[in-house]
RNA sequence: GCGCCCAUAGCUCAAUUGGAUAGAGCGACAGACUUCGGAUCUGUAGGUUGGGGGUUCAAUUCCCUCUGGGCGUACCA
C-alpha cells in the first residue's frame, strides 16, 4: 500500500471513531455508521482530502449537515500528527490538509521497490481468469479484436499488479456450424485454385485468407485432395487451415505483446463429454424441456426475452450448450472469478450465461462480463467502411503495420470500454504533439537524457527529499503517489482506461516541474534531490506504461 | 415493436460511482527559453452535460418521458 492510501485509511478508520464517541457521548444518535466516502477533491483548495460523513449523517440525525461535521470534527482525534488542518466547508463537507512531510517518505518507496511500484495486495492472490479476444479462427483479427486484446491484456496486468493470481485465456471456436461453413468454404477455394468450375457457397467466408491458406496446402499436397471423399476431404482442409490460422493469429497477437497462458478448444468439449455432461446436469434440474424436437434452455427465468436453444432438432448443441460447459469447466479449474470481455453485439448472452451459471449452483456474480462499444475507423474525416461480408476489413496486422503497437495500444486503453471508438488512422498515425502517445513517451526520455547526463542517480535515502518544496515538485510527487490508488481503482472497478489517463497526468506534472526547476542546478543537494524525483517519475511511468503494453523510449 | 449501450466545449474524450465552481488533449487566439530534449510550458476564448419532467441538502451520474445514433432480438456464433 502506498504512503497516500496508508493516510486515507488512517484518516477514514479516525473519522469512524470520532463518530462512535459522539455517539458515546450522546451528541450523536447514530447507530449504524452509513457508507461514507475519504475522497480527493476536485479543487484541491479543498484540502488533499474530504468526507461527506456529515452529509450523510444530517439526514438520520435531523441536524443541519455543518453541525454535525463540527460535533465529528470535536471527537476527531489525530491519527500520528499527519494532518496539519481541518475544516467545515460547503452544504457539510469535512476537509483535511495533510503535513506535508509525507511527500518525503515517497521516493524512498518508489525506489525500494523499483519496477514493481505500483503493485499492491488488493487481491491476496484471488485466481482470476480473464478471457479476452477468442476470435472465430475462420478469419482475420479485426479492429474489435484488436481493442479486445489491447483491454483484455490491460485489465489482466493490472488485475497481476493489484495482487490477484491472473490467467489470459483464449476460447478457440473450431466447433459447429462455422466450422461447417469454413469447411465448405475451404473445399470450393481448394478446388477453384486447381482449375475447378465451382461455386462458392452464399453463406462461405469469402476472405482472401483462405485463398492463401489453400494456396499453401497446395504447396504441399498439389490435387492429392482432388479424389478423397468430399466429407473426409473437408475435415483435413479444415485441420489444415485452422492450425494456420491459429498459429497465425498467435503470431500477430505475440507481436501486438499478447501472450496467452491457455488456447481452449471448444472442440475438446465435445469430444470429453464435457456439454453431453452438463445438458444431463441441467436436465436434472428444472430448467430444460423439449419443444419442437429439440432441447430449450429457460433463460426467460433470468431476464432474456425468449427461451434458448441448446441441442437442435438434428440432434448438435449449439454454441450457447458448449459455452455453458465451457464456463462450467472455468468454474472447475477453480478460478474464484472469471471476467469475459466482449464486443457490444455480444451483450445479449450475459444474461442467459449467467442464468446458466446460476442453474448449475454457481454464484453467478463470479462471472463478470465487460462489454467493449464497437470501434469505427476513420480516415481522412471519413468512417472506413468495413464488411465481413465481403470480406474487406483492416485487420490487426495491418494496424500493427500502419501506427505501431504503441501507438494503438494507447488509443484502445485510452477510451473507457463503454465508449463507442472511433479510431483516427491519420492522428494515429501523426508522429507530433498531436499524438498523446508521445507526450507520454517524451516525458520519459527527457527524464533518461537527464539522467544520462547526470551520470549516477543518488539513492533516495541518501538525500535530502525536504529539500522539495516547489509548488510543481509537490504536485509531482503527490501524483506518483497515486499509482497504487489508481491500480487499486482500476481493477476493482474493471477500467484499465484510468492507467493512460494517469500517465498522461503524471507526464503533464513532470513537464510542468522541468519547466519550473531545473534539475541539473548548482546546488548540489538541491540538484540531488531533484535527481531522486526525476528517476521516480521515470519508473512511474515506466511501470504505468508497462502495465498498458506500451514501450518507455530512453530515446525518440 | 421490445431489450441493452451511448449522447458532455468546434473535434476526440474524462469526471474518484450521488458531492463543492463539469475537466483534459487537439483545433483557435495570445504569450514563454542566450544552460538539463520545443514531441515542452503559461494564459485566453469555448457548456442550459441532446430536450422536458421527477427523486434530495446535493444529479453529467438515479427514475420517467421524448429525440437522435449503435448493437441485439436464429434450432448462427
Amino acid at each position: 500500500m502506498g504512503v497516500l492510501e496508508k493516510i486515507r485509511k488512517k484518516i477514514t478508520l479516525a473519522l469512524a471513531e470520532a463518530a462512535q464517541e459522539a455517539h458515546r457521548a450522546g451528541r450523536l444518535a447514530c447507530h449504524e455508521l452509513p457508507e461514507f466516502v475519504l475522497e480527493v477533491p476536485h479543487d484541491r483548495v479543498h484540502g488533499d482530502f474530504a468526507s461527506n460523513l456529515a452529509l450523510l449523517l444530517a439526514q438520520t440525525e435531523k441536524t443541519a449537515p455543518r453541525k454535525v461535521a463540527q460535533t465529528l470534527l470535536e471527537f476527531f482525534r489525530q491519527p500520528g500528527g499527519c494532518i496539519s488542518r481541518t475544516e467545515v466547508a460547503g452544504p457539510g463537507f469535512i476537509n483535511f490538509y495533510l503535513d506535508p512531510a509525507w511527500h518525503y517518505e515517497v521516493l524512498p518507496e518508489v525506489d525500494a521497490q523499483g519496477e514493481h511500484y505500483g503493485c499492491i495486495d488488493l487481491g491476496g492472490g484471488e485466481s482470476v481468469q480473464v478471457e479476452f479476444v477468442s476470435a472465430n479462427p475462420t478469419g482475420l483479427l479485426h479492429m474489435g479484436n484488436a481493442r479486445g486484446a489491447a483491454v483484455g491484456d490491460t485489465l489482466a496486468n493490472v488485475l497481476a499488479a493489484a495482487g490477484y493470481n491472473v490467467q489470459r485465456e483464449f476460447y478457440i471456436n473450431d466447433a459447429g456450424n462455422q466450422i461447417e461453413t469454413f469447411g465448405r468454404s475451404l473445399e470450393a477455394r481448394y478446388l477453384q485454385l486447381l482449375g475447378q468450375d465451382v461455386t462458392f457457397p452464399d453463406d462461405g467466408y469469402p476472405g482472401q485468407d483462405l485463398v492463401e491458406s489453400m494456396q499453401h496446402l497446395i504447396e504441399q499436397v498439389k490435387d492429392k485432395y482432388l479424389t478423397v471423399d468430399p466429407v473426409l476431404r473437408r475435415e483435413m482442409l479444415v485441420k489444415y487451415a485452422l492450425k494456420e490460422k491459429l498459429s497465425q493469429m498467435e503470431r500477430d497477437l505475440a507481436d501486438f505483446r499478447v501472450q496467452y497462458d491457455l488456447w481452449f478448444s471448444e472442440q475438446t468439449l465435445h469430444d470429453s463429454g464435457e456439454i453431453e455432461n452438463v445438458l444431463k446436469e441441467l436436465q436434472a434440474s428444472d430448467y430444460l424441456y423439449e419443444e419442437e424436437g429439440a432441447l430449450w434452455f429457460r433463460s426467460t427465468l433470468f431476464g432474456d426475452e425468449k427461451d434458448e436453444v441448446l441441442v437442435r432438432s438434428n440432434g448438435i448443441p449449439t454454441y450457447f450448450a458448449g459455452d455453458i460447459a465451457y464456463h462450467r469447466n472455468k468454474f472447475r479449474r477453480g478460478f474464484d472469478r472469471v471476467i469475459n470481455i466482449w464486443g457490444a453485439d455480444h451483450h445479449g448472452h450475459v444474461a442467459r450465461l449467467k442464468g446458466a451459471m446460476q442453474a448449475l449452483g454457481f454464484d453467478p456474480e463470479r462471472l463478470q462480463v465487460m462489454i467493449m462499444q464497437l470501434v469505427r475507423l476513420f480516415k481522412g474525416g471519413e468512417p472506413v467502411r468495413m464488411s465481413k461480408r465481403t470480406g474487406e476489413y483492416i485487420t490487426l496486422r495491418d494496424l500493427m503495420d500502419d501506427v505501431g503497437v504503441d501507438v494503438a495500444r494507447y488509443f484502445f486503453v485510452m477510451r473507457s470500454a463503454d465508449s463507442h471508438l472511433d479510431f483516427d488512422l491519420d492522428l494515429a498515425k501523426e508522429q507530433n504533439n498531436e499524438n498523446p502517445v508521445y507526450y507520454v513517451q517524451y516525458a520519459h526520455a527527457r527524464i533518461c537524457s537527464i539522467l544520462k547526463q547526470a551520470g549516477a542517480v543518488p539513492a533516495a535515502k541518501d538525500v535530502d527529499c525536504s529539500l522539495l518544496s516547489d509548488p510543481a515538485e509537490l504536485a509531482l510527487i503527490r501524483k506518483i503517489a497515486e499509482l497504487p490508488g489508481e491500480i487499486a481503482y482500476a481493477a476493482s472497478h474493471l477500467e484499465p482506461h484510468r492507467l493512460a489517463f494517469y500517465a498522461n497526468e503524471l507526464a503533464n506534472l513532470f513537464h510542468g516541474f522541468y519547466t519550473n526547476c531545473r534539475v541539473l542546478c548548482d546546488e548540489p543537494a538541491l540538484s540531488q534531490a531533484r535527481l531522486v524525483l526525476a528517476n521516480a517519475c521515470r519508473i512511474t511511468l515506466h511501470n504505468t506504461l508497462h502495465l498498458v503494453g506500451v514501450s518507455a523510449p530512453e530515446r525518440m
